[in-house]
DNA sequence: CGACTTGTTGACGCCTTTCAACGTTGGTGG
DNA sequence: CCACCAACGTTGAAAGGCGTCAACAAGTCG
């Protein structure tokens, strides 16, 4: 479990994009990340500055307590946002998805580890680097702020949801959150798509893989959910919102 | 439990400082409060600008939901942060010491509500002036932005206590973080104030308020803690540190 | 003192975990 | 093509930790 400062990138297939064709001015995931308050003629200074960078499944983008060297901003894939407790329990503190920005907490070192779900495309910024533009572009520091003060309010509803709800309802309030948080990325359905594990599930929920699995099996015998293979058909809203109780 | 805007300020005393005794150039919290980054000048500037707000137990500061027309700094006492599920539920989502700040969501509404837990003692900004003061002063953004910051990694840490630690793990753990607060404010002493109550405690660690009372006897039998009115003393912190497991 | 709030303790019950077995899927190689 | 295997998911039975219910103690305020 020793994680090495860049191993991340020692396995993963880095690219210094110059003005070709996939630069920031054609970057998918530019009007939904912290890219979006830039002006075109500061998305050609970001350039020269950020690195795409490509994670199979399984890899890591960084470590837990390894020494924070870089922030990046997810432009395809998911990953699982962890924090181990020394005896091995695991608490997944997030899924990152296209248009969300890794190392808002920005401290010396990493607070969680960032593994790749499915292959993850990244734009890598080092940390100097993007302190100096961060220094030197107050809107693009209201614009992290703003984005840290909304990541508190989800941990919030986080913390509400693992200290007073109920199997079920956190199941059902899993699903319908990643729904929403789908519906914003554009990628808009009633069949939702789960790219993590029933482990990754439970560990996000604070519930073990049997229980997660034991409240999808009950959700579906009620037909308010079918389960499908790599998601879930949500049929009754309704009745999760309801049972999410939010 | 309905909320009035401004219900808040009704029975609380509120005192326009002027440049008496009580101004900012004498605040007990500044060294440990956002306002350290600020010079003698600047603070100049803040008093005309901040009233003080004292409160007594069981006193309001703002509601969940209410439209968030202020922020705060803490100055004397603890608040509790609630927030409240459709059907009674409750997280408390912490507690704030003085020097702690109030309202670095900022969101159109506050997503909890500020109880004083004894009398609390506060500086109170208007939202539009605080917007004001912040876009001026780049320093001040960043300084907010690195409390946010270091709020999102606490927040993380609960999750990972309220998801995977036992009963008896978040007691022990909540005990030593909480000496660990009043120390950083000045405060340090083997034995712990607690200024809330055994069901805030269980609100906030997610258990009943039965077993928040059973772990600390159980502490207490073992001779780890010492119970006394209104406080805990630490008799084997290191016991607790084992116990708390992170 | 008496009513009320807050905290402690015990007995019991239930939801979730634990332990275990089985089914399913996907990749590999005979 | 299919046997084989490992990883993942599902389901059942039993156990246990924490919640629920209830009684009691202690402190507070009129």
């Amino acid at each position: 479990m020793l994680v090495d400062t860049g191993a991340c990138e020692r396995n993963a297939h880095v690219c210094h994009h110059r003005r070709s064709d996939n630069g920031c001015g054609d970057c998918k995931v530019r009007p939904i990340s912290v890219c979006s308050v830039l002006s075109l003629v500061e998305l050609e200074q970001l350039e020269g500055l950020s690195q795409h960078l490509t994670l199979d499944k399984g890899q890591t983008l960084f470590g837990q307590d390894e020494p924070a060297s870089a922030v990046f901003n997810v432009i395809e894939g998911c990953l699982r946002l962890t924090r181990l407790l020394p005896d091995g329990r695991r608490q997944v503190m997030g899924f990152a998805l296209p248009g969300d920005f890794l190392g808002l907490a920005l401290q010396e070192r990493h607070s969680v580890s960032a593994e790749a779900l499915g292959q993850v495309k990244t734009c890598r910024f080092g940390r100097e680097d993007f302190a100096a533009i961060t220094e030197a572009k107050p809107h693009l520091l209201k614009s992290l702020h703003a984005r840290v003060r909304y990541e508190l309010t989800l941990a919030q509803d986080q913390m509400l949801l693992l200290g007073r709800r109920t199997a079920e309802e956190k199941v059902a309030s899993f699903l319908l959150s990643l729904r929403d948080r789908f519906a914003r990325i554009g990628h808009n359905s009633v069949t939702v798509e789960l790219p993590m594990g029933r482990q990754d599930m439970a560990d996000y929920l604070g519930l073990t893989i049997e229980t997660v699995s034991r409240m999808l099996s009950r959700l579906d015998r009620a037909h308010s959910i079918l389960l499908v293979p790599g998601g879930v058909r949500l049929l009754d809203a309704a009745r999760l919102e309801r049972l999410a109780a939010s």
